[in-house]
DNA sequence: GTGCTTGCAAACGTTTTGCAGACTC
DNA sequence: GAGTCTGCAAAACGTTTGCAAGCAC
């Protein structure tokens, strides 16, 4: 559970990190080691809950305060290199900007099926025409009823 | 703001509250003089946060415990008589399910506008067809800018 | 050197819980 | 009378804050 701490972390297509890094430079914002490796946690995976996050991190660095990784995704998502979302009624969930995309979750068993931003091309075009107003829709979850549990309480 | 106090509330078609009053009975609920400040508060107005609603019940009633109006609203939720919504960052915000709607909620300036649910049959429409998921649009706000706020800051 | 970042611990605001007594049905 | 509902107080929960020391630039 531990693996080889550390390293560089979400190897997967390039190296991202490195990127994000340059982009919280570029953004006048300083570099440290725990602000890297909050940046890798969050290249690993998707919704992270900041719990869940700073557990994760401390498993590889003991030291790090709850603290400093709720001050590093406020400071990550105004430099805009993090954005939240809402998926139900647990603790707001942090990801990447670039990997912001939209939910559908089950308020029976919490299953999360993650949204094509196609999916709400519709209501974006809508609440634009109604309203006037520009949807974001990757900072809510759509709660619902999944498919599975449809079938087992049909006529809820 | 204390009007006249422990009358009919919400007079709009009929008597909604002695409707209430049944439908909780018929569920095999009890009801206290406590819970029907509760039901009368809610059909006076949408949107109570919890602890808004229990401060405007307190001026009525200002022996009654906050925790008796949170369990009142868990226990009424259960009966499917209240559901509640989550608007954005704030707590959640309660109603009779009679009059669940979607919303529409600027993340700027947070005013919000009540949406037709027609605003979300597109969506509910795509959910259906592509995940067999099917979307309960009152329970969650649709966060993004509204149109005062995207002129004043068009490039957002 | 400047001033952003950090750990620690305490505070925060909202919601939940345990319990004994009061009430509805 | 049985079982639900209640007030009170304390705990839980996730998050934020103040401070002095540490570190990036």
């Amino acid at each position: 559970m531990a693996e080889k701490a550390s390293r560089r972390a979400g190897d997967r297509g390039g190296d991202p990190l490195e990127a994000l890094v340059g982009r919280v430079r570029e953004a006048g914002g300083r570099m440290t080691a725990h602000r890297r490796e909050v940046l890798a946690a969050l290249a690993e995976r998707h919704h992270w809950s900041a719990e869940a996050l700073t557990e994760a991190i401390q498993a590889r660095v003991p030291d790090i305060a709850a603290s400093t990784v709720y001050r590093n995704l406020e400071e990550l998502e105004r430099l805009g290199l993090v954005v939240h979302s809402h998926l139900g009624h647990g603790p707001a969930t942090y990801q990447l900007a670039s990997g912001a995309h939209g939910h559908l979750v089950c308020e029976a068993c919490g299953a999360d099926f993650e949204a094509d931003e196609s999916l709400f091309a519709g209501l974006a075009a809508e609440a634009e025409r109604r309203h006037g107003f520009e949807i974001r829709p990757y900072h809510f979850a759509v709660l619902g009823y999944c498919a599975a549990c449809r079938a087992e309480a049909p006529g809820r």
